[in-house]
Order: structure tokens, then sequence, then C-alpha cells
DNA sequence: CAGTACCTACTGCAAATGCCGTAGAGCGTC
DNA sequence: GACGCTCTACGGCATTTGCAGTAGGTACTG
């Protein structure tokens, strides 16, 4: 069994259900991130290819599919943000905090959480946090 | 002109130029950030491709062509970041933060380096920053 | 029943991605 | 010069990605 990181699209649609829990082809479309005009069918191609991949299962609801992932939002996220901090950053956390910092508009409530969650860290590396 | 995100292999190869300075094809090849095994020819035709689209260009050392990258860090990484923010963790940085901690070992070190740059940020937000 | 408005299944396709082999240039050495 | 070594140029190829059309099912509505 291959184990090839998700796609951007499928990363998308996976963030998607874990957000917003189940949902048809429809409201997937109706709400992809990146806001970008897609034909249903697009979304549905790539749902099933999804699907064949064991990312995503459905229901049936009525005539329509509901379909939810069937990987954890942690051991998909784990992978490719360490993938990345090690082969894009240099391994340095820090890099990418400082990055994320520049680029992005951020305001207090955020830093404040931000803040939290490292001292959270600081104090228990390594160990549950309850969420 | 197209504006397509530079590749996964092509952005391992871009912070190795960044990191390192020029190089020529074969140490990128021996110090590929993943560890990967791969031909000789692998890495140059990559590397071709992205001279072709203006990410790279190179100048000429005994036979060897030496390559450095034609475009900034901040400007790459920006946008990639920006995306996956947006795209993946509903523009919730402390949301990609959080993930981050919790999926990479970091050292006190670094840890206090990450909250040196967020204490920088908190009393100048959306500021230039002296590097 | 005919129309229409959904839905899924299936197929196709252009471009990008990641990978590599072969050919041949350039250069140093016997 | 012939050999060997390293390099680039060029072409190819399997797979994935992202997108969409067409066909056909189901169901409500007049």
């Amino acid at each position: 069994m291959k184990k090839t990181e998700p796609s951007n699209l499928e990363m998308q649609i996976l963030s998607l259900l874990w957000d917003r829990g189940p949902s048809t082809v429809r409201q997937v479309l109706q709400s992809m991130p990146d806001g970008r005009e897609r034909a249903y069918t697009s979304i549905l191609s790539v749902m099933q290819v999804m699907e064949k991949k064991g990312l995503l299962t459905h229901d049936r609801l009525g005539n329509a599919h509901v379909y939810r992932p069937l990987v954890d939002r942690r051991q998909t996220l784990g992978p490719m943000l360490r993938g990345m901090v090690s082969n894009i950053f240099g391994g340095r956390v820090s890099s990418v905090m400082q990055h994320l910092l520049e680029e992005n508009e951020i305001d207090e409530t955020e830093l404040a959480e931000i803040r939290a969650i490292l001292d959270r860290q600081g104090s228990a590396t390594g160990k549950e946090t309850q969420s």
C-alpha cells in the first residue's frame, strides 16, 4: 500500500471535512477554502479518487453521498508539517514561525493564543495536550 | 507569465541554495534535505526545468554549472505559507503553530527563539522587522 | 407520462512531477 | 591518440493532479 501524501486539493477537502463534519460533494464544492470556481464534477472526481486511496468514505443520504474522512487530522498534518520543516526550513521550527508571523496579519487574540500554546509546550514537551 | 508555486522538490532545492549558497548539481544531489537516493540526472533535469521557469540561473565553473536562486526566500515562502494557512488551517496561524509544536521535538534553545520572535512581533505588528 | 433538477459513474485529458537513460562534450592521463 | 571520468543536453516515461464532459439513475412536479 502506497503512502503518498495528499495533494493540495485533497488537503483542502480534508480540512473542510475535519472542520465542518461530513458533507456532500456540493457542500464541499461551495465552500472550498481557496474560493475558486470549479465544476461540480471536478470536486466529485477528486473525492472519488480520495475514496479509492482510503482517505474518505461515504454514506448514502437520500440519493446524495455524504463523505467523511477516514484519516485523522493529526496523523495527516503531522507528517506533512514534519516534512516541510525538515525539507524546506532546515529543521528549524523557529524559522517557519518567523516566516509565518512575517507573512500573516495576526490579531492580538491569536497572538495570545499562540503564546498560551507555547507556554503549555514549554512545561510539558511531548506530553498529551487536553484539547 | 505563469505564477505556479514551486513543487516540493523545487522547494527543497531552493532552500538548499538559500542556505548553502550557489552549488553545483552534484552538491545539491548529495545534500538533498529528504535524504533520498536519486540519479544525478534526476536532479539535473529538475534544476534545468527550474531554470526555464526563472527560479534559478547558473554560471560556469570549470566545466560544471554553479546554480544560484533567482527568487527571494521570503517572496517564495510567503505565498506558500499564506496559502497553507488559509486553505488547510482555516486561516488560523495558531492552529498551524499548535500542530507544529505537537509534531516536532523542539529543544529549549529553539523554544526561546520562538518566544523572542513572538515578542518582537507583539510590539510591532505589521511593521518592518530589522533582520 | 413528460419535464426538470438533482445526483453518481465513467472517461478523458493537458500539464506538471519525479525519475532516469543515452549521447556526447571536455579534460586529464597513460 | 585512446581511455576514463565527470559534466551537460535532450528525450522519454509513468504517475499524479486538477479539471470537466457525457451518460445514466432517481425523484419530484405538473
